[in-house]
RNA sequence: GCGGGUGUGGCGGAAUCGGUAGACGCGCCGGAUUCAAAAUCCGGUGUCGCAAGACGUGUCGGUUCGAGUCCGACCAUCCGUACCA
């Protein structure tokens, strides 16, 4: 008779024992020593998918493990709940941002909890809730008094048709992705936090994050941008006009060969306004999205204002200056001098508009070179390196009275106003006669009114018949709210200090009960948050500093970025994409449609995504393996930190290895009173191999979880079960008992539905969520001999066995009396025995 | 364009320090069991070769007794690029 094993009935089991006993509900208590384990928050899409199951099933093993080893581990989960997918559902289908927000978390909900996610749900939390950013509005009002927010004016992407802003997404090749009309830049006054005061200490900040990637680091640090330059001012000739310039390479000040300004700069309006062209110039400069990559990848043009500027060092030089469509205002000082030679932005568009082309460095490659070198054609600077005749030249200019050294950043202010429906709102009202006021903190949260239609286009909160309409709170007199919502980056800034206090009314969280959880010793997530959602959770926890919410000012101890979820493509005859779910293999492999045998084509694979059909719906996969077989399959193949590839049969390797286990287990008949006649003086060879592996095993599982390396642990874990297996009716019953208990502890991270059953399937009979992490002896690895390889010129030829310590002459001797050793060793001259004792022994011959 | 990552059998991957390349798994091949199949179990499986052996970690070059690992150049691909989250 064949032991099967009831996935589903026990798996709901062991859920439903650890809901009951509130395994994974925590509170603040100072005899244990808190560990915070953070998976980042989910946006509500509708249903979960396989990114978020490797994501959880991640930080579900470090849950469960480190609350093995004592830990009092909170494992927060909540929604993030604002953002554009609500309101493009709302105008497609008609749904209310509301109503489709709050039914797709409670679906996922239910599935995330179908997968057994050790989570504390009693701290759950939505940002789209009144009781969340009730808090943040407060936060703002805190930054604007500290002077961390602003108004200024910024470009966004218009569209002309639609007459509402565009996010970048939603520019498709220079057009408005519904309208198609092409896009325009619009300069609107939006809202900003100081993110640049943080500037220099976001950067220092990165070295004492030692547990975070060092990629991560690196992005940041370019993210930061920060440079030494050199800033100052250019005389337009017959004007007395001008230009404040920056360079970070004054050292290629005397290659200057032209001066370019941004098209909105106020300089290139004042000299060019007037000039035929000019106009069309400047409205095609604006045809063009606000992104990085359209900038930097659009034809680089120029405007010659016809002005020139005086070099300020070489009075007889006179460069052109011209107006360009890739100067941004935003960076530096909206205005740079071309240097050709050393820039290949700057070659390009000298070659295109026939510019003189200078060297200045020897660098020893051809122009344009952007290399260090020795400086040449360059007066005083001739024969300095790069560095000092930066240094020089900043000197020059400083004493001429013209310019002056300045440390620069590329991190801009973060914009956070939003003309969108679907966000919180600003807490700001605009009086006539008072300006611009705060709305008081009793009257908070200014709540989203739900009245809304999304029949016109544009923001409806601003075309709502009466939300806008309020009064002045410091006169009195009639006045308008904001209607600007914010950035959905500040809820996710913050959110890891809420859920440390998660109901509170009063304030956005407790410094006592923060300061007892967070840091976050382990935050996980997906890595294209590098650079953003990561940089302004630092600056916003920073800013929370200087506002007295907390002394903490790196929200994130360690972090780990996982890869993404890939899948195969399927097209039927026609060029449809098809769902995995709806092609299967016939006998002779080829890949054909489930419904009616016709041919289909397997295509690349790539990351799972809607449009593409290559999705696999999680529920599929509970419902017909289990969680357990879903979390191994995950977990077991692909190191975390790269990108998976989903496979079917991977999925069934899973859940074939789970019914095994349950079958060794079960039919092997353990029970853990076999450890009453434990006897270690008395046992077999064989004994002392299993108990060697088993220890070698909890120490090796261990050290792998630690360093993220799940795939290696569950290597290890099943090169253990496969020796239990193999030896199982060879081992005194103590021995095995014990290997096996151990097998059980271990795979409860993965697996923690199977590994509950088999712990009380032997005779236990409260919770393995609830029992303490194995402990190994080290005493027990030894085996006390030594095998390793002997090459002869580099080549493997023979391994060799000795007794442990054995020394470097013994082994160079048993290397050389190898019979393969000997046989590529004869009439030949050894010149050389390389012997590093317990590692390798090279012959060098010839 | 710029910044960062990745590249090893048919496939996912392993190889603490520069020291036996391919652990563990998927797939495939052969066998057992079965009326048959599924499931399960046993054996094999980098390529070429009867074998000895030769070759082999994206490409090209370098350092070394020894390179998947270190250095240089390149190619491919993925992530981010400030309003997707």
């Amino acid at each position: 008779m064949t032991t099967r094993y009831n996935i589903k009935e026990s798996e709901a089991k062991w859920r439903k024992a650890w809901v009951d006993q509130k395994c994974f509900e925590v509170k603040e208590n100072a005899d244990k020593e808190a560990y915070y384990v953070l998976a980042m928050l989910p946006y509500p899409s509708g249903r979960i998918h396989v990114g978020h199951v490797r994501n959880y099933s991640l930080s579900d093993v470090i849950a469960r493990y480190r609350k093995a080893q004592g830990y009092n581990v909170l494992n927060p989960m909540g929604w993030d709940a604002f953002g554009l997918p609500a309101e493009n559902a709302a105008l497609e289908r008609g749904a209310h941002p509301a109503d489709w927000t709050y039914k797709n978390a409670a679906e996922m909900k239910e599935q995330l909890m179908s997968m057994g996610f050790a989570f504390d749900w009693s701290r759950e939390i939505a940002t789209c809730h009144p009781g969340y950013y009730k808090h943040e509005q407060k936060m703002f009002l805190d930054f604007l008094k500290n002077d961390l927010a602003y108004k200024k004016e910024s470009t966004v992407n218009w569209d002309p048709v639609d007459n509402c802003v565009l996010a970048n997404e939603q520019v498709v090749d220079g057009k408005g992705w519904r309208s198609g009309a092409p896009v325009e830049k619009r300069k609107l006054n939006q809202w900003f936090l100081k993110i640049t005061d943080f500037a220099e200490d976001l950067l220092s900040g990165i070295k004492s994050l030692e547990g975070w990637p060092e990629k991560v680091r690196i992005m940041q640090e370019n993210w930061i941008g920060k440079s030494q330059g050199l800033q100052f001012k250019w005389q337009v000739k017959g004007s007395d006009t001008e230009i404040d310039v920056y360079t970070t390479r004054p050292d290629t000040f005397f290659g200057a060969s032209f001066i370019a300004l941004a098209p909105d700069h106020p300089i290139a309006q004042k000299l060019a306004s007037n000039k035929d062209g000019f106009d069309a110039f400047v409205k095609k400069a604006n045809q063009m999205g606000t992104s990085e990559v359209d900038i930097e990848k659009a034809e680089k043009l120029g405007f010659d204002t016809g002005y020139k500027a005086t070099h300020p060092l070489l009075p007889n030089k006179e460069l052109p200056i011209y107006v360009a469509n890739f100067i941004l205002m935003d960076y530096g000082t909206g205005a740079i001098y071309g240097v050709p030679a050393h820039d290949q932005r700057d070659y390009d568009f000298a070659v295109k508009y026939n510019l003189p082309i200078q060297q200045v460095v020897e660098t020893g490659e051809e122009i344009p070179s952007s290399s260090d070198g020795t400086i040449i054609n360059s007066d005083f600077l001739n024969g300095l390196s790069v560095k000092d005749a930066k240094a020089e030249m900043i000197k020059r200019v400083e004493a001429l009275g013209t310019g002056f050294g300045v440390t620069k950043y590329r991190l801009r202010d973060w914009g956070v106003s939003r003309q969108r429906y679907w966000g919180c709102p600003v807490p700001i009202i605009y009086c006539d006669d008072c300006g611009t006021v705060p709305v008081p903190e009793n009257q908070l949260p200014v709540e989203l009114p739900l009245d809304v239609t999304f029949d016109k286009p544009g923001n409806p909160l601003d075309h709502h018949p009466t939300w806008k309409q309020t009064t002045c709170p410091s006169c009195g007199k009639a006045a308008t709210r904001e209607t600007d919502t914010f950035d959905t980056f500040f809820e996710s800034s913050w959110y890891q200090f809420r859920y440390c206090d998660p109901r509170n009314e009063k304030i956005g969280f407790e410094k006592a009960k923060s300061d007892y959880w967070a840091p976050i010793d382990q935050y996980i997530g997906g890595v294209e948050h590098a650079v953003l959602h990561l940089l302004y959770a630092r600056f916003f926890t920073r800013a929370l500093n200087k506002c007295g919410y907390t002394d903490i000012k790196e929200p994130f101890t360690a972090l780990y970025t996982q890869g993404m979820v890939n899948h195969a493509t399927y097209k039927d005859e026609a060029g449809n994409w098809l769902y995995p779910k709806d092609v299967m293999q016939s006998h002779n492999g080829a890949w054909v449609k489930v419904s009616d045998q016709s041919p289909v084509t397997q295509g690349r694979v790539i990351k799972m995504s809607k449009s593409k059909r290559n999705t696999i719906d999680p529920q599929d996969i509970l419902d017909t393996y289990g969680s357990d077989a879903a979390r191994l399959f995950i977990l077991s193949d692909s190191p975390p930190d790269r990108d998976l590839e989903w496979t079917e049969a991977g999925l069934e390797g899973a859940w074939r290895y789970i019914n095994r286990l349950y079958r060794m287990v079960v039919e092997a008949n353990i029970n853990i009173s076999d450890h009453v006649s434990a006897d270690p003086e008395d046992i077999k060879s064989i004994d002392k191999e299993m108990r060697s592996l088993t220890h070698q095993t909890i120490k090796a599982v261990g050290d792998d979880i630690e360093k993220f390396h799940m795939n290696k642990a569950v290597a290890r874990i099943r090169e253990f079960s496969n020796k239990i297996e193999e030896e199982l009716d060879d081992l005194t019953p103590w021995v095995l008992s014990e290997a096996v208990e151990r097998l059980i502890q271990l795979l409860a991270p993965f697996t923690p539905h199977l590994a509950e059953e088999l712990w009380h399937s032997i005779g236990h009979l409260t919770l393995l969520a609830d029992q303490p992490w194995p402990k190994y002896e080290e005493t027990l690895f030894e085996t006390g001999e030594v095998t390793i390889a002997v090459q002869v010129n580099g080549k493997m030829r023979a391994t060799i066995t000795y007794p442990k310590d054995a020394d470097k002459a013994t082994i160079e001797k048993i290397a050389l009396s190898a019979e393969n050793v000997i046989r590529f060793t004869e009439g030949q001259q050894i010149r050389k025995v390389i012997v590093i004792p317990d590692r390798i022994v090279n012959v060098v011959v010839g």
